[in-house]
DNA sequence: AAGTGGTCTAGACCACGAT
DNA sequence: TCGTGGTCTAGACCACTTT
């Protein structure tokens, strides 16, 4: 990233008379002559990337407006069309909220259309239902190694473990562990968990400033274990959906490891391949 | 659509020396004074539909390359940019794939990255692995209810059913029952599956024309019933993952209808969230 | 009426691949 | 060298929302 926040475009004070603009050599400028092997970046790319450390940084929170595509042309001192096109791709991957006349928002988890792109689990028959959960555990402790390499942490570096059960019209249905790094969750307590109402992600970006964007999952049938069976109240050896997913934020940093177990008679994973 | 293949931009034949071109106004036009509730759409959308209907009616076979932008942008009477933005469209949705310096191609399933959307299922450990299957039925019968159901059939139509086992190195790890409409599948035996190699949307595509483009799919876990536990070489009751799927082509009719068991012991369904 | 995003055009130039 | 898609700009106008 050779554009800086500070001078958006670092670019040569050209003559705005000029009748051809030069505008991609400009970007190839800005860019720096590419060292052999170093990937060409379009301008509207790194202006792409400097909205991101905006979002990162929290500049403008979840919910709330960006500046318009005008403003922000003449803050990075290029055309709308180039804004466009970076604020595009935003959109394109869920970052970003297009409102016609209104103007471009942050997405935010405590709003339906993205909170179901997070959770698949669907009745069979009928509608969503609300899911409500109880903890069965909320502690903090040091990460065992599978769990650090996957958030990333070093060996010794504490993190929140949460245990809970998901019903769903009063029947259990899902086990959930989740561990988070316990650096970014100070704070995070039984009692917080317990006493909100709403996304649990949700929580995550409006009490800690944690945005979750984009999830891998690897997903198994497993036979229940004796103590799983007893808490969702089938018989041991039951077949049961296994969901780990591993959560990332911006930049694609890992911010939560889970591990989900999902009993599937009367629910399924909905996934859409295209 | 009022943009007709016929009389593609179907625009009032302005002078070309028009200072300010009357872009906008035209797409109005060419929709007709959208009626009461109608819905807007912009000519570049109606460009999209046209090269969506060329596709389905098979002008460019899978793997092609459909006519320069310039070529498209002449023939609909409509600007390079706005080619441009339907071919966007149309390459996010993996209908049309774009290669700089050389041209747009249409999507095929000949091709590893289309193939793998597909085929979600991963060894835990190391790479993926050629799969080899066994067919133990393909025959012709009356589409039951719910196949005709979601097939878009009729009650009496034909379907072909299709029943193998696939092996991972040399491992029995799944069953795949599957469902086609017969009129579209007019010629497909045991014998010409078992002949073929290559991936089954990779037949279906260059020899009966039918290409898919995107499948949804119901995934839970179930327990082994004795005739799959058998074919599977595991007992009775182990848990199994189920995957229905119906996939469908062009204009979002859907031509397959699927449902997996699959041995999740030493593999996984991978999945991304965003 | 003013401000926002959305559409359309036209033209210049760059990056890439084939010739 | 040429043709392809890719980037960038500038300007006009449309559609939607709020003031």
């Amino acid at each position: 990233m050779s554009i800086t926040p500070a001078t958006p475009a670092a670019r040569p004070a050209s003559e705005p008379a000029t009748a051809a603009p030069p505008a991609a050599s400009v970007a190839a400028s800005a860019a720096g002559t590419p060292a052999p092997g170093a990937a060409f970046s379009p301008l509207y790319r790194q202006i792409k990337g400097l909205i991101v450390q905006s979002l990162d940084r929290g500049e403008w929170k979840p919910g709330e407006a960006i500046p318009s595509e005008l403003d922000l042309a003449s803050r990075f001192k290029v055309s709308q069309g180039t804004v466009r096109k970076a604020i595009d791709e935003l959109a394109a991957e869920n970052l970003l909220l297009r409102r016609q006349g209104k103007g471009t928002f942050v997405a935010t988890h405590h709003e339906d259309r993205v909170r179901f792109r997070f959770l698949r689990m669907t009745p069979d028959d009928g509608e969503p239902v609300q899911s409500d959960s109880r903890f069965l555990e909320c502690r903090r402790m040091r990460a065992p190694s599978e769990v650090a390499r996957t958030l990333d942490l070093r060996g010794g570096d504490s993190v929140v473990q949460i245990r809970r059960v998901l019903s769903f019209d009063s029947v259990p249905a899902v086990i959930e562990e989740i561990f988070l790094p316990g650096a970014q969750f100070r704070g995070l307590t039984a009692e917080r968990l317990a006493e909100y109402t709403g996304p649990m992600y949700g929580l995550f970006e409006t009490e800690f400033g944690v945005r979750m964007i984009r999830a891998d999952e690897k997903i198994r049938a497993v036979a229940a274990a004796d103590s799983d069976a007893a808490l969702l109240k089938v018989a041991a050896g039951a077949p049961l959906l296994q969901i780990e997913r591993v959560s990332f934020t911006y930049e694609d940093r890992p911010v939560e490891m889970r591990r989900g177990l999902y009993l599937t008679t009367h629910y399924h994973y909905r996934n859409s391949l295209s």
